[in-house]
DNA sequence: CGAGCACTTGATCTATGTCAACGGTAGTGG
DNA sequence: CCACTACCGTTGACATAGATCAAGTGCTCG
């Protein structure tokens, strides 16, 4: 077995739906290199409430660094892999900074993302998740109606709209459901 | 005059109503030491969405010291009293982890208040912006309504209903509108 | 005294919620 | 291979919370 000290922690995976963390619980901060995460805060009585959301980029667990254990679960809603963060050592200030800068940018789209039209909140979300060459994997109907504070008949009725209207069109990609991948037409809006 | 290097930068008060800086300025990071804060995105037509918020407590154009210019537009929607942030020196790693930490329950906070029935948002508003003695200076109908993404009938609507059924009781506040300061019936609901 | 703004309230409309039925697919176990 | 179950997604019919439109009040400021 490696000695601990020059060996960093390994990278993890998690599949879709798959629980990374839960409320409360000990653990360290990651890098999110790859999905997309939800978060809810659960309360006393077990109920538990959509928080928030974490992108390919994001730090997540920062909480870890100052309390020591999670403040929200975590979920992933795709196919996701973490890197420990920071890279050996501890966080620099500047490095914090970035990560506090994005964390209120992320707040910022996450808020967009629950009002007005339902169709546009919905094309929100998939452009939020569609990656640079134009494709998306999206979470189940039901994440994304908690994500969007709407009923997953909803958005099922507003995703085959899209569909039919050519914003977004079905790509097959292995391993992944053949109702949620897609590449989007308009690249930007 | 006294040397700069033995005083801090002076506090800033804001009105209600007034604008504590525009998007992209320049300036510092500040702490509210009272007074409620919206914040909004800017773009590049001019049009204004609700963004966020910061209550006392909070830190606010935290990003300037890593950008030097602010993200969003930042406007008063009570009173308000802001202390130059870091106190003297530079932010050190913990301040600005319990800054992280505070931004994303904050960000969930947020997210809480636009899902869900429509009285339950105002209400959990209302709660957010209660002091530890159970008074509260709302912001008017219509910004209560941009963070709930309601209507300002509906906001109208409801809080007198709140009013009504004694959840909320209106008290005299000086300088304040008489429509906007209440005492909260139920501490902790 | 008039203008402007915030708030209230009523009447009506509609986007979305709710309820219900059904289809496809993956997994499991015979 | 089939039978069975458990999810997830789709679609229709209908209900309703909240939006929209409209009118009017009261306050503050000049």
């Amino acid at each position: 077995m490696p000695s601990p000290h020059n060996r960093p922690r390994q990278a993890r995976q998690a599949a879709p739906g798959a629980e990374i963390h839960a409320a409360g619980s000990e653990g360290k901060a990651w890098r999110v290199s790859e999905g997309v995460i939800r978060f809810d805060h659960v309360a006393a009585d077990g109920q538990a409430a959509f928080a928030s959301l974490a992108i390919a980029g994001d730090i997540i667990g920062c909480e870890t660094l100052l309390l020591g254990c999670y403040t929200f679960r975590a979920t992933a809603l795709t196919h996701c892999r973490l890197d420990p963060w920071p890279e050996g050592g501890s966080a620099d200030n500047a490095t914090l900074l970035a990560s506090l800068s994005r964390a209120q940018q992320r707040a910022a789209d996450l808020v967009a993302l629950r009002g007005g039209q339902a169709s546009d909140r919905v094309l929100g979300l998939i452009r939020l998740l569609t990656d640079p060459n134009g494709r998306v994997v999206l979470p189940t109907r039901q994440d994304i109606a908690d994500i969007t504070a709407l009923r997953f008949e909803t958005i099922s009725r507003i995703v085959k709209q899209l569909e039919r209207s050519a914003v977004i069109r079905p790509i097959r990609l292995d391993g992944v459901h053949a109702t949620r991948s897609f590449a989007l037409a308009s690249p930007a809006g």
